[in-house]
DNA sequence: GCGGACAAACTTGTATACAATGATGGCCAC
DNA sequence: GTGGCCATCATTGTATACAAGTTTGTCCGC
């Protein structure tokens, strides 16, 4: 219907907002002739888009066997975490200085949002929409490759989420972000540095990552 | 000949390997036909071995065009050294805290290694294997998240090498890997994370990344 | 009834044929 | 001789057909 041109980029992009809105959770099985059929492109362009999130480590690829959408072990959670902190709290001290009037709107428009899926009962689309806001931030540090790699830790984290949110920690988020909104505005690097490394702080806590076994064990768990 | 199982992966960690020793110089075409003829797979295999490739950065596709060996502009060198920054000094820091005496003496045979192909006049592989200490380092950390990052942001770096050197300043890099191995060996976390910010901090400045214009330039710069 | 072997259906893996695109070189008009 | 146009060729883009593997269901012997 579009251009048939990157139709396997499309397919990717499409399924990776998927999975990033929860639509998708975690371990769905990916079928490559229904794909095909949805998106009323060849397999080649399908199998070309799950080899792209494969990856971006968004789904597991097993031979013969198929494609899933990836179950982060609780090992692989941390380290995801661990990645983020390594590299987000910096960006935003960066991002902070470098904050025009413009991006502050956008990512005031990006809060309003995520608030507006949330009090809609869009849950998934609100943890979608809360981390594009961290990718923002990278975008307005100017550093693309930071940005793709916190990209792609972000959507990770939205299926870590889905897999070990405790759902009695509500909307902190919420708050944190407009934390750091504060921050940018006064342009003030390392609150905003430091809101931040608190910030991701708080979300791995707010996980549970007792050791479950994730991957091999959900069915084992799930039925005791 | 060998397995003729995971082809396509295959291929892409041989061409991987040959970026990283400068054994395929920047710009450099790769023709599918050729590389289906050169490793005995279809031309399917090499497609998917282009694209994993092309998705690591280290090749450009062009669309109808063809891929070629990827040229880092200077904003991507410098973007792509601002990120090790971030990575591997906190990743040094905990690799000296984890460190076995096995681990030290795999890092110390990879350094040994690295001066027999610096005095081979191997410099391409040099710099690889010099690239990979970085790598074994995050393998120690235990960090396999982080492993992946780094070993993507090596290999980009061997480009930029390849692009950026000047030639003026020789071998800085043994001294610096000799200085880490103490920290090492000390178990000095607090040291090894400031040798490597510093270690980091002088490569970049080793190259030569004043405005070139890079990816469009190269033809007009060589020829005045 | 239970377990194992076999067969059928479904899904993925792979190669290849053909289409489409872009580069190359020659030709002709001026 | 120079510039633009056209034909040819080389290479990539894409779909599809077929092979190979895995799962599922059935049947039979015990």
């Amino acid at each position: 219907m579009q251009g048939k041109a990157a139709s396997a980029q499309t397919v990717a992009s499409a399924l990776e907002a998927a999975i990033h809105d929860h639509r998708l959770p975690p371990g769905t099985r990916l079928v490559e002739d229904e794909l095909s059929e949805i998106y009323g492109v060849s397999r080649t362009q399908i199998r070309a888009a799950l080899q792209a999130l494969s990856h971006r480590r968004l789904v597991e690829h097993q031979r013969n066997r198929g494609t899933f959408v990836a179950q982060p072990s609780v090992r692989e959670a941390r380290e995801v975490f661990e990645a983020r902190a390594l590299l987000e709290p910096r960006t935003a001290r960066s991002a902070a200085l470098r904050m025009s009037d413009t991006n502050i709107s956008a990512l005031q428009a990006h809060i309003d949002a995520e608030h507006a899926a949330l009090h809609a009962g869009q849950n998934g689309r609100a943890v979608s929409l809360s981390g594009q806001f961290h990718v923002e931030i990278a975008r307005v540090a100017d550093q693309s490759t930071i940005e793709a790699m916190i990209s792609q830790l972000v959507v990770r984290s939205s299926l870590i989420i889905a897999l070990y949110w405790q759902r009695r920690s509500a909307l902190c988020e919420s708050h944190a972000h407009g934390a750091l909104m504060r921050a940018f505005v006064a342009r003030d690097g390392a609150l905003a540095e430091e809101l931040m490394a608190q910030h991701l702080l708080d979300l791995v806590t707010s996980l549970d990552l007792r050791n479950q076994s994730s991957t091999p064990g959900s069915l084992r768990e799930a039925l005791i």
